[in-house]
DNA sequence: AGGAAGATCTACT
DNA sequence: GTAGATCTTCCTA
């Protein structure tokens, strides 16, 4: 299993994003391991994007995280949901990176626990029930997932082929042009 | 104190 | 499929 490299993180929001599908998110729950496949993600620039954390009226945690170190990680409170972001951006400009969804791999059980739902399907495909199912919260805020000994990585996935769609972010009240969320095509674990 | 926020659950048309 | 209540911080007044 390789480690993602911080030098993935340092480019556009929207590549990163884009990257990001297939890729593995691991996660270390005591002696248990719980993973799953990004099949959602979506990008978030700067002050620029009217949806970003980093404009105004948002948590101020969020604005500097926002600025920090690229494969760091972002969890903030929306809807009494948790959002699970990786900042993501070139030198000296802002970005993120909010995973969406998943596809269970390993410690779905565990997952079924902590979500209390019956169908596979329901356990990770929104932001907000990933987060649940990995027990993710804001204690992670600033840890980065570039950290081998970590609780919370990204891994190389399998190689395989898949077609990646794009489509507007979703639930955001002001948009950019720009589409900016993007999954995997035919991928049942994708939200709606 | 008030209100808004990258959502989710439930209960229906 | 959509509609509404409810969700938990954190910002601004």
């Amino acid at each position: 299993m390789k480690v993602l490299p911080k030098k993935f993180f340092e480019r556009d929001p929207a590549l990163v994003a884009k990257e990001l599908l297939g890729k593995i998110l691991v996660r270390k729950l005591n002696s248990k391991i719980l993973a799953g496949k990004i099949v959602e993600t979506e990008a978030y620039y700067g002050k620029e994007d009217p949806a970003s954390r980093a404009s105004s009226g948002r948590p101020k945690y969020c604005v500097k995280l926002l600025h920090d170190d690229p494969g760091k990680i972002l969890v903030y409170m929306v809807h009494g949901n948790w959002l699970f972001n990786i900042i993501a951006h070139e030198k000296r400009k802002v970005g993120a990176v909010l995973i969406r969804a998943l596809e269970p791999l390993r410690g779905i059980e565990e997952m079924k626990k902590n979500r209390k739902v019956k169908k596979i399907f329901d356990l990770t495909n929104g932001p907000g029930k990933l987060t649940k199912a990995l027990k993710i919260d804001k204690r992670f805020n600033g840890i980065s997932v570039t950290d081998k000994n970590g609780e919370i990585l990204i891994v190389e996935g399998k190689k395989e082929k898949f077609e990646i769609a794009s489509s507007h972010r979703i639930g955001v009240t002001k948009d950019l042009k720009r589409k900016l969320r993007f999954y995997v095509k035919g991928n049942r674990f994708v939200s709606r």
